[in-house]
DNA sequence: ATTAGCACTCAACATTTTAGAGTGCTAATC
DNA sequence: GATTAGCACTCTAAAATGTTGAGTGCTAAT
């Protein structure tokens, strides 16, 4: 059953000072609020109400109330469109973003360093996921006697490279030769088609090294694979200054999980199905992270998914706020 | 004046102590261990002249002592030499090391890891350095109408890319030419080394081209030295299980330093020109970290430096076995 | 339906008490 | 002369106790 819009109202307020002061909400502090316009004891009996419902907690008798994650939810549901950017603010990521960029890597540091800096949360950002990215061009340059470095080129503009064993006696002449043959013959192909099928055509006219192209191909693979699990994180510290962190211990936790990184990826890449989400407190799987909120964004090249980015906070984070910049730097991303 | 072999004695006993338990270390402690064999009384009258010759500190009147920045010193420069690691830990290395690491990022990483779990401190590792690296092959990719990728290698296998404008009517087969003639004519030199002189000889072959070459190489050199800057940090959260840093503000500042990043490279590079260094708490520069010890070592090939590690914990961490642990590093690393 | 009023609760903070670890000094002992 | 036992003294950390104020729930009046 819906709230009326008299709860509604309350619950907006309360949701609103909590945000603001992480500090319990006491009737009194709301009903002094003009747009509300009712006394104390009216509000703590619809507070009360709030409470049975399930949108209120209460740490302990005597103190007041803490919007629930449930009240979140309502609230996030709620104001999921209206989020928009001051142009003070867009002028702010325009700046940060003017420096000469080069690379993809260096992209994805700026990104996470301006979303924490903007946001006063923690930021990650998951890298261009390459499943379905086409190569360009592939070169082995020798190194030394027996070691070479393969470097492959995609459409997106992502170096990957991996060091790999020569079979003996291989010249530089060879290696260039392969080189190319595998540029015309992989070119625009996705990393994950690579199959034996494929790679039979180009064994057969270098039939002496099959062995040695089977495994180079492989080395690529799983080099590009793993690569694609990189998050880059950003802000971490932010999160100590919140005073739901203040305890050191769940601040330990925290900042244990985040340094992990799987844990993120896993978000990341699962989010990565959706254009936004957002996880609220207890709603979150991993135990030490069931204080925080978790809003994420994802990043595409036309209408394909390529990686996405999100913010950590207090489940009192600035929701708003947090949607308006990961949707315009959605949209600065995407190109 | 140098200690008499008793004071000496019991200096090491208090600073051996305090290295395990991070508190105070009271006279009756230490007339307890049998190797010392003196009564509390004459124990205190030794540590009285230890504090006046600035070996120990009192934090206050009635509480035992604690070791002073200079009797770490005096303890470092002593123990330097017998650092030893046991089979066992040798043998985690190895285990932790024998997965298959292609590419340099992936060492360093791995390396930072290994470091932070084995010492349960903090550990950096600077990426190599490429001053003084050569050049192996030139590659440029063509993106796009208008872009292309150049990616170079160097002959320690480390490769670099960077994003660039072509000008307009490049065409595939021509960047092709270019990018022979670049790799033919710089091979082996020094990034730092390519200069208007060496770029004269190649520009006067592409007279039309020549803006777009000095182009090209100024960002090949901008990008090569910035991403030098890159410094691996791994097992930051360990330093919140130390009492020293229970307090959450000094975590704060520490992790906020060790954040950005920038203190730490100009450490770990100026390190960079000696084969070990310790720096002892307030020996340090930044404020956050006159707390903190530093030990760090660096890798090299042949006799050239590449770049350095280093391991940051609390003053009295157990710098015999850091050391150690360094060394052996070091010597895996430098191949 | 709303609100004023009041008794009651409870965390947070301040204050006092207590316990224990450690010191420095002196006088006795080796 | 060096060492040590002994004792008075110091000072923190922890426990115990007191105080305050924000907040509640309920009842009776509006």
């Amino acid at each position: 059953m819906p709230l009326d819009s008299r709860k509604m109202r309350i619950l907006q307020a309360i949701i609103d000072d909590y945000i603001l002061t992480a500090a319990p909400v006491g009737s009194r502090t709301i009903s002094r609020r003009d747009e509300i316009g009712l006394s104390s004891a009216t509000i703590r009996n619809e507070m009360s109400d709030l409470e049975e419902l399930g949108y209120l907690e209460q740490p302990h008798t005597s103190a007041g109330r803490i919007p629930s994650d449930k009240a979140f939810r309502l609230y996030v549901d709620n104001i999921f469109n209206h989020a928009r950017l001051t142009d003070e603010e867009a002028n702010y990521i325009k700046k940060h973003f003017s420096k000469t960029l080069d690379g993809v890597e260096s992209v994805v540091k700026q990104t996470a360093a301006v979303l924490s800096e903007m946001t006063m949360y923690t930021s990650m950002v998951l890298s261009p996921q390459l499943h379905s990215i086409r190569l360009r061009h592939i070169q082995i340059v020798p190194l030394n006697e027996g070691t070479a470095i393969v470097v492959i080129v995609t459409d997106t503009g992502i170096t990957k490279n991996a060091l790999i064993r020569l079979p003996y006696g291989m010249s530089s002449d060879m290696l260039d030769r392969v080189s190319h043959r595998l540029t015309s013959r992989l070119y625009n192909c996705r990393v994950v088609d690579i199959d034996a099928e494929l790679m039979r055509g180009i064994s057969d006219e270098y039939r002496e090294h099959r062995q040695f192209l089977n495994s180079l191909i492989e080395t690529v693979q799983r080099n590009i694979l793993d690569g694609a699990h990189n998050v880059e994180l950003s802000g971490t510290t932010n999160m100590l200054n919140y005073p739901e962190y203040s305890d050191l211990d769940k601040a330990k936790k925290l900042l244990t999980t985040l340094e992990g990184r799987d844990v993120l990826y896993k978000m990341l890449s699962d989010a990565t199905k959706l254009e936004f989400s957002v996880t609220i407190g207890k709603e979150n799987n991993d135990p030490s992270m069931k204080e925080c909120s978790i809003v994420t964004a994802t990043y595409r090249i036309g209408n394909m998914p390529l990686g996405s980015m999100g913010i950590i906070g207090p489940t009192r984070m600035d929701y708003t706020r947090v949607l308006a910049i990961l949707r315009y730097m959605r949209r600065g991303l995407s190109e």
